[in-house]
DNA sequence: AACGATACTGGAAACGTTTCCGGAACTTGC
DNA sequence: GCAAGTTCCGGAAACGTTTCCAGTATCGTT
């Protein structure tokens, strides 16, 4: 493996200059930078990144900690974030947690351990304390959080997101359009400080808006983003329970796939006998039987803005900032008018 | 930040005692073990990565290339993946490629670069020449690659994959054995060495063992395995080409989801008009309406050998070795006997 | 009592960079 | 033709580890 000093030796200057001439610092002639870059070609260098990281004490490599990496909206992140990264010329770890796991901490550890200067974080809470958030000490970015940090000053952190409770209630007022009074809601959790509880806030509020008691009844739990089977029974034991309900809600597009399958199975048509609607507008989504009526998250375009703003915080350090995209119904074949 | 030079002032030892400790090595007594331990919770002391490769002359990071991180059996594959890779000390290197780009001259110069210490490819071709593959120099695995490396002595390569053709005959036998004759295939290319052209390799060859003739009328290219608008539009092609067909065989389940859908918006009902079946076994695929039959790939044993694999490699390097997993036929309610 | 073996420890070089500091050579302005 | 400034370059320290080598103390054997 060849490296700067046989470069140096080889081109006969200092092995200061070679690395001079590699990070493109002026005070180096054209000549000797010239020289110098034939013969890394020549001999084919390759820095090492070791060392490098070493002495700047700081490395190029951004960490991806996502809870549940086969959340397929997540995938779609992902992608467009690995792009961007790659194409800025800074390496993505990827990190794969369970939801019990403690980002911050992991994260803290990460970023302690292994030098990383920035930290995306995908999926998780979002009531962080100050003194959790003390622990990072590299510009980070929370995607797919909401931006109602509960005790957060916006100076403290940043994050690209959808308003989640607006979502929400944006799909219970469009079930409500159609006539719909008895809706039932899926979701992950009900108070876990995910975007879970702040998406049923948002149907909470919807309901109240419209003058329409809350029933506790008509609230199913599935515990799960992606299991298709605890979600599909967690709507069994919602329709065994109390099936007066004429439209769902679910907080996932994944849920609501698992949630028609149940309802089938019940002999409950979709929409005939029950609308559902939900969040994420997976292109999947598009094509199931019947289709689903979701509101679509732009997540190209938060994933590329999650790239691009840890990138700039770590270029530029600078103020935090937070993005909300806006949520857009895709109307599916779902949902149809109550009675209709 | 504090360092090992801390720990050692503190405890009143030698630099090098405490490197002993911390790397487990027998010759250090059982008290300054334990002080040293002790000054390491006390300082909250965190090794430097960094310059341990450096010396070491290598790290501790895997690669994982894959070809489209959206698609969902690879999601699930990168979940247990990441799990196991953490779980030993090593850490992930993520990159997403598309399609067009040359997995293996991307590894070459991503290993020299960075150090890594082995590559997971997934998704890719599998026509390597040995020039090709002598660009890496470090292990590797070739997950969900077929084991049918058409150049490579076995010696060559690593892999972890199920039997592309074979699954594919059992496809089509399944069909067969309800009595389809017109068997449509959908398929992402022909001959693109990947698993695509093995696959519909398998597709021919049973069909020939069944003494039906091939009609390439009857094969239908998405150029892709996850853009569901184009297999629905490739789908939508062949019955307005040919719908003479009673059943389709599509290579994976998001394939064969996009193009229920088509068959539906086309007046053709599934399973009564048109019988499918598909390969992958996506744990959504059994919560569809229709659920789907397909052969399962299981997808985490495969996750976790690729893993286990990679580190063996690098732990104690040896012979390389292919394994070859069992699909198996999960039924569902996308196929029904023909005229039944 | 002397010796070799054993158990443990310290010193120092090495890994491949970056960067600070000082100095040589060359230019400019008078 | 000389001081002052500019441009370019080399030397060397530093980053935080690991590991080799040599050394001391302790112990058991004869």
């Amino acid at each position: 493996m060849t490296n700067i000093k046989d470069i140096a030796l080889h081109c006969g200057v200092a092995i200061s200059t070679v690395s001079r001439v590699l990070n493109d610092h002026p005070d180096v002639s054209q000549d000797t930078r010239e020289k110098v870059l034939r013969a890394v070609k020549e001999l084919h260098y390759i820095p090492n990144t070791s060392a490098r990281n070493l002495v700047r004490t700081s490395s190029d490599t951004i960490a991806l900690l996502v809870k549940g990496v086969n959340n397929p909206f997540f995938a779609r992140l992902i992608k467009v974030i690995g792009r961007e990264i790659a194409q800025r010329g800074y390496s993505l770890e990827l990190h794969h947690m369970d939801t019990s796991e403690d980002e911050l901490r992991i994260g803290a550890q990460l970023t302690n351990e292994r030098k990383l200067i920035g930290i995306l974080f995908l999926g998780g809470r979002f009531n962080y304390s100050p003194e959790e958030m003390a622990l990072i000490h590299v510009p980070s970015v929370f995607c797919t959080y909401t931006n109602t940090f509960g005790n957060l000053n916006p100076s403290a952190y940043s994050s690209v997101a959808i308003d989640d409770k607006q979502a929400a209630q944006d799909a219970v007022d469009a079930l409500v359009a159609l006539g719909h009074r008895k809706i039932a809601i899926l979701t992950d959790n009900k108070d876990d400080r995910s975007i879970s509880e702040l998406r049923f806030q948002g149907y909470k509020d919807a309901l109240a808006m419209h003058g329409i008691p809350f029933e506790p009844n008509l609230v199913a739990c599935t515990g799960t983003f992606s299991d298709m089977r605890a979600i599909y029974e967690a709507t069994s034991r919602l329709i065994e329970r109390d099936s007066s309900f004429t439209a769902i809600f679910a907080i996932a597009d994944l849920m609501a796939i698992a949630a028609i399958k149940a309802l089938s199975d019940h002999g409950k048509r979709v929409p005939e006998d029950c609308s559902v609607v939900a969040i994420d507008g997976l292109e999947l989504s598009s094509y199931t039987l019947p289709t689903l009526t979701t509101l679509v998250q732009p997540a190209e375009e938060m994933g590329l803005l999650c790239a691009k703003t840890i990138i700039e915080l770590i270029e530029h350090p600078g103020q935090n900032r937070q993005y909300t995209f806006e949520t857009v119904l895709r109307p599916g074949g779902s949902v149809c008018r109550l009675n209709g």
